[in-house]
DNA sequence: CGGGACGTTGACGGTCGTCAAAATTAGTGG
DNA sequence: CCACTAATTTTGACGACCGTCAACGTCCCG
């Protein structure tokens, strides 16, 4: 532990850029000055390794301020899905309020950073600061709803749609982050998008060259430009004939 | 609205069978008169109809007295999928928190009755009962980290091994309840069982009657018999040859 | 008792998984 | 900086699993 670096010394979310994203917006000064203690630290999390793992004591959500990650379940049979990817702005480690301990593993895929939010201190801000309490009951609703969408796709789109629904996903995301509406630089292997997307990784990459030879997206490794973004969305929602 | 009706009129959590269900376990007798305000009213709700639907306004969350629900999601094109079942001591309602209106709906598979819990009266006890908060944000946990184990099976999951995790799923909560181990009625048609494992009815269908072929289960239309529990775990979790 | 919802079963086909090999890229250490 | 190995991606051939379509059987509930 080497708190004299300056890397995970305190910061202020009263200063940062991502605080839209992840605070309430109608804070006052008085009340913002509160938020800013809710963050503990910061930490750095080298890409491959892990933010927390499957098993370990829970005591905090994690705001991620710049990085990428995924978040994964294993069965005890090993095998695994990933249950979603996080980006700047968005909140990890809900999943460990429950038993106290973390379900699922949160790996970074390049390096990031996130705020480290101890969960008591959340909880105590929360009883004072009703917009903050608001604001993470909210965190935690759109989560669910979020999965509901990702089981909608799991349970009843064909290859095509859960990949295009992916792909306009990420790019909405991104573009809300003022990034390209229309390209972006995937950080996940075909493999972690397969297991996303409940399938494998050749049907992945098949799908990706049926999208290429239609002329709807160019795809260059993991750098992809969306040309066709109304195709898209008619492979997810086909347009009834009159 | 009949509040004149008995079955509408407040109750008391103090006095509820289901209290360990759906409330925190450690509360003083002050903390539990409080909590008592919590429950506006009870609703009864007919077999086939809604106790919510997509788009309405959110107000409350309600916990199950009686009865079985049944959640869904429709994408826009019209396909919709089963996101889950619920009953008694369960709580539904909380995917309408992020956005002050519900996004999915829930149906009662037989009829229910749930106490109707505005959940601004939540917010407002759970800054004063420190218990119900965090068992607050338990419960939304919990439903993410059950919505994990849901991905993982629509993932990752071949039609006989979804549903024997569906059943042993089921069995689980109805003995938490006092039910069998072994027996269960399913309230739900061999289509709503389709549509939350991610598969067609016949495949239900056909899936069930492999199952009792093979004597690990009796089934006569909605009435299932676990015959060899063991067996359903070895086809969720095969055992590796030593 | 009759009609409609629900469930079962069969035949067939399509989508996606499996296995394999080759191509391209990324990463590592000299 | 380059060579070399490992990792990732692409593509093909084939097959399994599940979806589709269809017909029939069964159970409620009015």
């Amino acid at each position: 532990m080497r708190d004299m670096n300056p890397q995970t010394l305190k910061v202020a979310c009263s200063t940062c850029n991502l605080r839209e994203l992840c605070m309430p917006i109608d804070l006052s000064k008085e009340e913002l000055d509160r938020i800013d203690d809710l963050v503990g630290a910061r930490r750095k999390i080298k890409r491959g390794t892990t933010l927390f793992r499957n098993g370990e004591k829970f005591t905090s959500l994690y705001a991620i301020r710049t990085g990428f990650f995924k978040t994964c379940v294993a069965s005890e049979d090993g095998r695994d899905q990933v249950t979603g990817f996080q980006m700047a702005g968005e909140v990890v480690g809900l999943d460990g309020i429950v038993n106290d301990h973390h379900t699922c593993d949160a790996v970074a895929l390049e390096d990031a950073e996130v705020c480290v939010m101890p969960f008591d201190r959340i909880e105590e801000f929360s009883r004072e600061v009703h917009s903050l309490q608001h604001h993470v009951h909210k965190i935690m609703s759109r989560e669910i709803v979020r999965e509901h969408g990702v089981m909608l796709l799991l349970g009843s789109m064909r290859a095509e749609e859960r990949l295009a629904t992916f792909l306009l996903n990420l790019v909405q995301r991104l573009h809300t982050r003022g990034f390209s509406q229309s390209e972006l630089i995937l950080r996940m292997t075909r493999e972690e998008i397969g297991s996303f997307l409940g399938l494998k990784l050749e049907t992945v990459s098949r799908t990706f060259s049926r999208f290429v030879e239609d002329g709807i997206v160019e795809v260059k490794q993991r750098h992809v430009r969306i040309l066709n973004p109304g195709a898209l969305r008619d492979i997810i929602n086909p347009k009834a004939p009159i």
